[in-house]
DNA sequence: ACTAGCCCCTGGGAGC
DNA sequence: TGCTCCCAGGGGCTAG
């Protein structure tokens, strides 16, 4: 599943192929990706555009179009995107746009979750379902007084609140649990009822996961690749994801699996208090 | 204003 | 081996 590290790779990998390029048309067998504007308009409006730059914010991958457009992808659970001149093999393409050197930059997406939306620039600012993102982690405004304000605004779990989007962007549920485990605290906490030692434990962990998820091309746990179809590597440093049952690398307790905020959530009940 | 829970999807793992 | 069942999960939406 894609969370920022895995959209950063992406992001990385495909401003390298397609910027400068322009985009001849686009075709969909599954018109309801883009959910705005109506798939006819996206056609007509995203035609002969060029991609000028690529950018990221949180989960949310963008392009920069010509004439002051903006396409703005979420890949969800199980979106990519593909570069390429045959793709004929790939199963689960929703959505190709032809570009004038006669690639094709493709979209797949097995489950269907993710989502396109075409806007002027000028509409980014009231753009829903980013308008209210949190601050960048990995930013400068990230800040330690940003994330203890933000922390104490609801009575929900550490888990709850990192993974709200409106706390801080880009955190999934695999980053979650690897934050949670350096920070050395239980997902079932009040967020509010940490120390200041603790929430700056967390503080620090998101900061050093990140980055070190980036560093290696983010985690292929199911279906994520890179658009030239290579995989990340973090998940060769995953200490609790998908370990239930593992010995803990820092304590040597056994790794559990519970149901947090509806999620899958994998921790040590021994050494994360 | 808040939260809990449903919904979208489909591959693949579990169970028989 | 082959079938059926149901889980995984981000985030929008609805009902309470």
């Amino acid at each position: 599943m894609p969370e920022l590290p895995e959209v950063e790779t992406i992001k990385r990998a495909l401003e390298k192929q397609v910027v400068g390029k322009i985009i001849k048309s686009a075709e969909s067998n599954f018109p309801k990706l883009v959910a705005q504007p109506d798939f006819r308009k996206f056609q007509a409006r995203i035609k002969n555009k060029k991609i000028e730059s690529l950018s990221r914010r949180g989960k949310f991958l963008i392009f920069y179009l010509s004439g002051s457009k903006v396409l703005i992808s979420h890949l969800r659970m199980t979106g990519h995107w593909l570069v390429g001149s045959d793709l004929k093999k790939e199963k689960f393409i929703h959505l190709n746009l032809k570009l004038n050197d006669s690639k094709i930059l493709a979209y797949s997406d097995i489950r269907k979750f993710g989502r396109i939306w075409l806007v002027d620039k000028n509409e980014l600012a009231d753009f829903i379902p980013w308008s209210k993102l949190g601050p960048e982690p990995l930013s400068k405004e990230f800040t330690w007084k940003v994330f203890v304000d933000r922390l104490g605004r609801h009575k929900a779990t550490i888990k709850q609140m990192l993974l709200n989007q409106e706390v801080v962007a880009g955190l999934g549920n695999i980053y979650v649990d690897e934050v949670l485990f350096k920070a050395g605290i239980n997902p079932h906490r009040f967020a509010k009822r940490l120390t200041v030692g603790e929430k700056l434990k967390i503080f620090r962990a998101i900061k050093t996961i990140l980055a070190l998820a980036i560093k290696h091309s983010g985690t292929t746990v199911v279906n994520f690749t890179t658009p030239e179809g290579g995989s990340g590597h973090f998940q060769k440093h995953l200490k609790v994801y998908g370990k239930k049952g593992n010995r803990c690398p820092r304590c040597k307790g056994k790794i559990k699996r519970i149901v947090v905020a509806g999620r899958g959530t994998h921790y040590c009940p021994k050494c994360q208090k």
